[in-house]
DNA sequence: ATTTTCAAT
């Protein structure tokens, strides 16, 4: 498969409907992966914006790409990404990565030591399957940031990549499972 | 509430 450009934006639909901290979230066989990207071109600069917008999962007539894998695609192939620079990227995805995703993820880390990660994620795929909680250990292990969606970042994404068209935020049930979710995560995690 | 969720029916 070949990458695809990122969207900038989702609706508000799709966002109330893909994003809710849900333990029970039938019907949302899709995944979404909002993404920013910020670069520091000198030791002693700062991290500022460099790249933003969202991916979704994609199914090939004969080949399906998970949300992550087409962001790692379209960024390898990103023809202006420098190794003199550092990234730093974030995530804010729908469903926590299955353990392929995790495997090619800390692959590509491996391959790009100038790139760190943080990803923050509204639900936790299939968390009581031990693969994929062995495959959320080895990214924290790798030195990712992986964490539950909490309120400042929901709020952070309606922003960022929402087409609001100027409505405020609303939490509605965004936040439902959080807590729940939360220790979930620490119990894998530690 | 021990579940169906990067679809398959």
């Amino acid at each position: 498969p070949n990458p695809q450009s990122p969207m900038d934006r989702i609706g508000p639909e799709t966002f109330f409907f893909h994003f809710p901290s849900l333990l029970y979230a039938s019907g949302r066989n899709l995944c979404y992966l909002c993404f920013q990207v910020e670069r520091k071109r000198y030791p002693w600069h700062n991290y500022e914006y460099w790249n933003s917008g969202v991916f979704q999962n994609k199914v090939y007539p004969q080949a399906r790409c998970h949300a992550e894998s087409c962001f790692l695609s379209w960024f390898r192939d990103w023809n202006l990404f420098s190794y003199k620079h550092k990234y730093h990227v974030t995530w804010y995805l729908s469903w926590s990565p299955c353990p392929n995703c995790a495997k090619e993820i800390l692959s590509f880390l491996q391959e790009y030591k100038n790139v760190t990660l943080s990803i923050f994620t509204a639900r936790l795929y299939y968390f009581w399957h031990s693969d994929f909680q062995v495959g959320l250990q080895r990214l924290c292990r790798a030195g990712v940031r992986v964490d539950i969606m909490c309120f400042e970042d929901y709020k952070y994404c309606w922003k960022n990549f929402v087409d609001h068209q100027g409505m405020p935020f609303q939490r509605r049930n965004l936040l439902k499972h959080y807590r729940h979710l939360a220790r979930e995560l620490g119990k894998i995690l530690g």
